[in-house]
DNA sequence: CTATGAAGTGGAGGTTCCTCCGCTACCACT
DNA sequence: AGTGGTAGCGGAGGAACCTCCACTTCATAG
């Protein structure tokens, strides 16, 4: 399958798309995360019909607002690397990402859809998340002090449980001793 | 605070409360869980509004619904500690514990609102489970195989967390991952 | 037995979600 | 530059959620 399905969307349509964008973006950060898709949809000036037809669930709308800042979360990781040992640094972005989660409320849900998400549709964002994470733990694998054998993705899946689990802003305490387990769990000698 | 706020029910109010709770245990095991309360409520001869004022949340009658069955689950401690050592024991109880809560979907949710439940609500359900993970840490701990410094609850809340974000069916191999991970941060010598 | 007020009821209706499909307008091809 | 086929549009409307409050029923004190 080479290039599945990249159909180059008609100039209407990609106006139309960045629109609903545009409108998500400044409707999630001045109302929260619960503004109604009807009202983003209106503030664009497009049709309820046309905002669900480029964004299916309000996931996948969450996630394209997002995408960039995700992006800078992924990138922080060189940073750390230069400025910490690997497990510290790793633990130090566990920290980060679930705070950035925990801050864009409503994010956590459209997280669960694109952890899961095996196929296209969030790709872009899994990719670079699982790449962030695979960044990290490599480091820490080259210098002896995490096991070899996990899988970064799973480990994006345990964050994303830490998240979705003890993500309201109340329950950090939670949210760190979690991490602080899963961290024992890759560290070099519990395997 | 002396058993706080215990009224004990009218009668006819504790004869619609069970009333609902029937309808709804028929009604998730018939319809699974997306049935719409509206219809349970119908089912249970009452009103929309007296299910709400007896289950504030869907989550709420899940719990209830599920009560018994989950408490079963807590009971199972018992058995497996009795055939097998406690690391194993604990493992074996985390993948019922997720088996049960895939089976029961819709009950992943409802999990949720039980775990986050420092309050009342389903303080019942929330006890049980945490004495559950309690005893089968206690277990280990006394053998020397599990860290001491471990609390029951966020174990659950790992579970939990374990549920909600490889809950689906399709991915019980990353579920699988994950509690083992899970797994290696209780064990003793991580610490 | 009655009166009284607290406890409980029910369902209409406002809100949001999301689907569906007749219509519009884009653009590739001639 | 006309035109046919189709990608894309929009919003009406059905479904479910949940709140709210005028009304009913219970149970206790007199």
């Amino acid at each position: 399958m080479p290039g599945t399905s990249e159909r180059p969307l008609r100039a209407d349509a990609r106006r139309n798309r960045d629109r609903v964008l545009d409108a998500a973006v400044r409707a999630f950060s001045t109302d929260g995360p619960d503004v109604t898709l009807d009202s983003i949809a209106k503030s664009a000036g497009v049709g309820i019909g046309t905002l669900y037809r480029h964004f299916p669930t309000r996931e996948a709308l969450v996630e394209a607002a997002y995408r960039n800042e995700l992006a800078k979360l992924c990138d922080s990781v060189a940073d750390l690397l230069s400025t910490m040992p690997p497990v510290a640094a790793t633990r130090a972005w566990m920290d980060l990402f679930v705070d950035y989660m925990t801050t864009k409320r409503g994010m956590a849900n459209a997280l669960k859809a694109v952890i899961a998400s095996g196929g296209n549709p969030f790709s872009e964002s899994r990719d670079r998340l699982v790449g962030a994470i695979s960044t990290l733990l490599d480091a820490g694998v080259a210098e002896g002090s995490v096991r070899k054998d996990v899988d970064p993705a799973i480990v994006l899946s345990g964050l994303s449980g830490v998240t979705l689990a003890a993500g309201e802003p109340g329950q950090r305490e939670n949210a760190n001793c979690l991490l602080d387990l899963l961290m024992d769990g890759l560290r070099y000698g519990a395997d």
